[in-house]
RNA sequence: UGGCACGUAGCUCAGUGGGAGAGCACCACCUUGACACGGUGGGGGUCGGCGGUUCAAUCCCGCCCGUGCCAACCA
């Protein structure tokens, strides 16, 4: 039924938001899947969570608007399409730039038209007509709005710095795309001899090939061992270039030989030294990994030949002093696992500090809030102390930077519309920049790129700051804190005003899954084994804030039952509504009527205000106890008897009463479970061919009076009561129990005698104050001692020792209360309403002894004079 | 090295400054005209450890142990 469905919440254009409706609008934009491939659980998750909250901000009668789309996802969809030409044997070069962007755009195609699929099996309810890619024409012209305003204030400028250089995908990377991952190193510890033939100094290294572009040998300042060295220069194993002994305090004297071999090319702390004293910088490295001239004899070789080797001639040549072995944290590619090469390149940069100042503050100041809170320090700690991010990649597949290099004067001309004269000496031989965009750089425009921006749309207008956003905590850096800066800078507004940090979901082992790394699970599998509402329901019901979510297959099954549960519910009340007449009345609802809608709107008003708070699993929870320990257990029951009994009236009203309570469960649980609430929904009996998001949560009523409250839990206390005492004496269900009430409870029982038979199977209730025979078991309820009698001698020691283990329970309790009372300070300091409980407490507990114990009693004389 | 989480029933996890909860699993009874993906009842936990604050701590604070994540220029 759920593709009939989604066809059909889409031909009545459910989805589609106005901005010229006048209700409220409540807005939010997906979080773009990549177009890498198909979607895992985690998208599921997370589009299942927006998707809660889309529909369930409908149904209280916003206006709506869930943008959709996708993300061109640059490097990573790029390593994909070229795996898929390694399989046959080529690469991207193989086919040249612009036939190798033309497959990537037919793979985009295809893994898009697949996403967006999914999303549509999910029950998302996005706006599909306002479906965007980052990529679209639209987009593409927010993106070079964005880098020629960002260069005209001087924020992107171009700069050869030390950055992260992936050598497989040849290309630049930002720190965020270059995780550290620990390795197994050596640490090898090497003699450079000095110029003059005085001696030697000892360095230490884990990188010992890089030792070929070592421009400096560097000690610390006050380090007496080294004072006289300093000024003097050593001469460069291998290549016997003289390099200088220089002093910088960023060197640990404690570490190793306490100086160190510094080489600005190829390592960000030697890079800064360098800058600080004016060292030559040299780079040994092409941009595919191998070693370039200024190598020498290792020129051409890969960068693990070359340590090899070197190792090797250092050995030869005796400056080799040792090795131990060395666990460090060396960066890799985030998409490809290579090893990254720190070197000096010339690229693009985007100046942060400007931009952070303004983001931080928004959130300091409240304008846009996290939930969980204490996802903030993260983002603060991260936006205190940003670096310049390196926006251009090497890449064919993403937004090609908009600027051209004039090859007369080599001025850079950037500009929005494609430049014909080089705008500083009017050269028309003009080149565009090779490079692209980071895929975040466009993915930081989302918000406001896909309403329609540079243009003053009426979407933005309405629509943006949205109301909240929803990811994961992996992207905050790369996504959430840059959507913050620049949606600040470019709308002067907050992109959000909420962020909801959604849990990630691993593995049955806790293993994080991730998206082009291969252990993803493929929802749609799970949603044809148990149903998109079971996969949705058990999803929503995980997402509490704080944790992970390990998911094993097996969660789905409570996912399933209760899916099962709320539709046998359906069908109970629709084989007993057969001749159900809307609009037709009986006479006044009945006891359990009334309590069944309260309950309704109790419920409603719970799941209102866990939602608000993004407290997902909490919405899940009240409303599963609402359907299945409320409305199941309790009201059907109940309700049986009038619809199976003889008085019309009474069956009528309870009809009703079944038709809108179950209207507004299903109502309650479509944003969770849309699918089979509408398909139930559509074959009730009031049933008028809309759709359950054509409405509106039901108004609550007028709350169930005290006293009818207080009836219906003494009703159910009686039954429970009953039931337990059967239960912990082994009797079978239908089992003969007479149940004996005193004659004050008549007024309050004898209304519900039949529901107190029929829930559990005594026989019909007595009311008399003689005293309990020596085996009723006894309880107080309904203002009197209620006695259940059984016949069963045989019982006796059973009951004893329950009686024993209760009576010990009890005297515990009241051993703890009664110290509480004894001691002075609690008596004086605890606030007034804890005492007097701990002192009616006390009571109560001091008779339920005394009368357990008396019946201990009587029941031990009885057992031994039976035996 | 620092930061942030987490450590509660066999498992997966909620939760709270005043008598420990859910789902699954387990045990007993029940094939009752919605539902065995069910019903009723039950067993099971010194709430990671040690201190401190408090009349009162599973909850707040400190330290420790364990697990995970993130950020990191110790060659």
């Amino acid at each position: 039924m759920e593709a009939r469905l989604y066809r059909a919440w889409l031909e009545r254009r459910l989805f589609h938001a106005d901005p010229d409706d006048p209700r409220e609008p409540y807005s939010l934009v997906i979080p773009p899947p990549n177009v890498t491939g198909s979607l895992h659980l985690g998208h599921a998750l997370n589009n299942t969570l927006q998707d809660a909250l889309a529909r369930h901000h409908r149904l209280r009668g916003l206006n709506v608007c869930w943008l959709p789309g996708t993300d061109h996802a640059g490097i990573a969809t790029q390593v994909v399409v070229e795996r898929e030409l390694a399989s046959q044997g080529k690469t991207r070069h193989d086919l040249g730039r612009e036939a190798f962007v033309d497959q990537v755009w037919e793979w985009k195609a295809r893994s898009g038209a697949r996403i967006i699929e999914q999303l549509q099996a999910l029950g998302a309810s996005c706006d599909w007509e306002r479906e965007r890619f980052t990529m679209d024409p639209g987009l593409s012209r927010a993106v070079r709005e964005v880098f020629v305003r960002l260069y005209g204030e001087g924020l992107i400028y171009r700069d050869n710095f030390l950055v992260n250089w992936c050598p497989r995908c040849i290309t630049v990377l930002s720190d965020l795309e270059s995780p550290h991952r620990p390795v197994a190193g050596r640490l090898y510890r090497i003699r450079y001899p000095l110029s003059d033939g005085s001696g030697a100094i000892e360095v230490e290294t884990t990188r010992p090939e890089t030792l070929l572009g070592d421009t400096a040998v560097a000690v610390h300042p006050d380090d007496e061992r080294y004072r006289d060295l300093v000024g003097k220069t050593a001469r460069l194993p291998l290549l016997g270039r003289e390099i200088p002994i220089v002093a910088d305090d960023f060197v640990d004297r404690e570490y190793g030989s306490g100086a160190v071999k510094v080489t600005p090319g190829h390592d960000p702390n030697d890079f800064a030294c360098g800058q600080r004293l004016g060292l030559e910088v040299i780079s040994i490295l092409h941009p595919d990994g191998r070693l370039n001239e200024n190598a020498g004899p290792y020129a051409e070789l890969p960068v693990a030949e070359a340590r090899e080797r070197v190792l090797a001639d250092l050995e030869r040549d005796g400056l080799l002093l040792g090795s131990t072995e060395h666990a460090h944290e060396v960066p890799h590619c985030d998409r490809c696992d290579t090893v990254v090469e720190p070197l000096v390149s010339e690229q693009w940069f985007m100046k942060m500090e400007s931009l952070a100042r303004p983001a931080l503050d928004a959130v300091r100041d409240g304008r846009t809030v996290f939930h969980p809170r204490n996802w903030e320090k993260t983002y603060f700690h991260w936006l205190e102390n940003i670096q310049p991010w390196v926006i251009s990649r090497q890449l064919w597949w993403g937004h090609r930077i908009p600027a051209w290099r004039c090859e007369a004067c080599q001025h850079w001309t950037v500009a929005l519309e494609d430049p014909t004269a080089c705008e500083a000496c009017g050269s028309d031989s003009l080149a565009q920049a090779e490079d692209v965009l980071d895929t975040w750089f466009s993915s930081a425009l989302w918000p406001f790129s896909t309403f329609g921006w540079p243009e003053a749309t009426r979407e933005l207008e309405v629509f943006y700051p949205t109301r909240v956003l929803s990811t994961g905590h992996d992207i905050i850096f790369f996504w959430v804190a840059r959507m913050m800066m620049l949606g600040l800078h470019f709308m002067e507004d907050v992109p959000f005003r909420d962020v909801y940090i959604h849990p990630l979901i691993r593995d049955a082992e806790g293993k994080k899954m991730s998206k082009s790394r291969g252990n993803v699970i493929d929802p749609l599998e799970i949603m044809s084994n148990h149903g998109t509402d079971a996969l949705r329901y058990t999803l929503v019901s995980l997402a509490a804030q704080g944790r992970d979510i390990k998911l094993g297959e097996s969660q789905l099954d409570g996912g399933r039952a209760f899916v099962t549960k709320l539709w046998n519910a359906a069908r109970f009340a629709l084989m007993n509504l057969e001749d159900f007449e809307p609009g037709a009345t009986g006479g006044e609802r009945s006891l359990y009527d009334r309590w069944i809608r309260w309950r309704l709107d109790v419920a409603l008003r719970e799941f209102d205000t866990a939602l608000e708070a993004y407290r997902f699993n909490d919405a899940a929870s009240v409303l599963y106890r609402f359907v299945w320990g409320e409305l199941c257990d309790w009201y059907i029951e109940l309700a049986k008897l009038a619809l199976q009994g003889e008085d019309a009236d009474a069956r009528r009203t309870t009809q009703a009463t079944l038709v809108t309570v179950l209207r507004g469960a299903l109502t309650a649980l479509h944003p969770i479970m849309p699918f089979v609430t509408d398909e139930i929904a559509a074959s009730l009996p009031d049933a008028d061919g809309s759709f359950l998001l054509e409405h509106t949560y039901p108004e609550p009523e007028v709350p169930l009076e005290a006293a009818a409250a207080e009836e219906m839990e003494a009703l159910v206390t009686v039954i429970g009561r009953i039931r337990q005492i059967r239960g912990e004496l082994g009797l079978p269900p239908r089992s003969p129990v007479r149940v004996l009430f005193p004659t004050a409870a008549r007024d309050r029982i004898e209304p519900h005698e039949a529901a107190l038979r029929a829930l559990t199977r005594c026989a019909p209730p007595v009311f008399s104050d003689a005293a309990p025979s020596e085996t009723a078991s006894v309880f107080d309820a309904v203002g009197g001692t209620v006695r259940v009698e059984v016949d069963d001698p045989n019982l006796l020691a059973d009951e004893v020792r329950r009686l024993e283990k209760d009576l010990g329970k009890r005297e515990k309790d009241l051993a703890q209360a009664s110290r509480k009372l004894d001691n002075p300070k609690f008596v004086e300091r605890a606030k007034p309403e804890v005492v007097e409980a701990e002192r009616e407490k006390f009571e109560r507990l001091r008779g339920e002894c005394a009368a357990v114990s008396e019946r201990l009693e009587r029941l031990r004389r009885a057992a031994g004079s039976a035996a």
